[in-house]
DNA sequence: TAATGTGCTATACTAAAGTATATCGGTATA
DNA sequence: TATACCGATATACTTTAGTATAGCACATTA
């Protein structure tokens, strides 16, 4: 997972911390199947094998992949049951499903923002 | 500029036009100079050799293909002034200033998330 | 015993994003 | 006349992101 760096450090009227806070958020949503991902999780813990059906043309390295990078990121919890066979379960953290605010602003915006383009022409 | 085609099409409960909205505002604010960019017009109109010495490391070519993506997206509008010789000015559009409501959300997430990762350990 | 499900990883590849460097036609300035 | 600013574009390259395909250890079901 390579972070991406915003250069946007050395943009002045700018508060570095809210720099930074936009770079994690960006770092969070990006990837081809982060949102389809957390999609899957809104409605509860969910197992590899689930999301993987649900989401038709993910690979399993993919899904592996940014499942991981969500965890590290602290956006979503990993569970192992140490049941036979073991079973694993995802879920969002609390601040992971806090996202969801910012999904809300980029619905709200996208819309709105087509209304507008659409309304040019 | 490639379109990034999340593949959330599938899912269900989530309406089909709140998929595309947020692909759309992904879209805007996906790539490595957007957001250095967008930081800089927030004041008013800025041209081109403005920006560019505005943002440190940024070359012209990635300067003007992210601003061709900009203003294609509606977020800039491009204005020639044909005195001599002739000036280029970027600023907004009103729609495309409006996406500060998603950098808020965005910034607010960020910071709560990054004490919530932090109080953990 | 064979087939299927679970939760992955390894290797090799293609495609997309970003960088480096040079250049261009016009205008103004020294 | 030489130099520099403006707003870029062209070509070639490297890096990162994503895909394709195969396989693995373990457990269950038919």
């Amino acid at each position: 997972m390579k972070e991406i760096q915003l250069d946007f450090n050395d943009i002045k009227e700018c508060p570095h911390s809210f720099v930074m806070a936009v770079n994690d958020t960006m770092n969070v949503l990006t990837g081809k199947w982060k949102l389809p991902i957390m999609a899957t999780l809104i409605f509860g813990k969910k197992r590899f094998k689930e999301i993987e059906r649900e989401i038709p043309r993910i690979t399993p390295r993919m899904l592996s992949k940014e499942l991981r990078e969500l965890e590290l990121n602290g956006i979503v919890k990993r569970t192992v049951h140490d049941s036979i066979p073991v079973s694993i379960e995802y879920e969002f953290t609390t601040s992971g499903r806090a996202i969801k605010h910012v999904l809300d602003a980029m619905v709200e915006w996208g819309l709105e923002h087509r209304q507008a383009v659409l309304n040019r022409h």
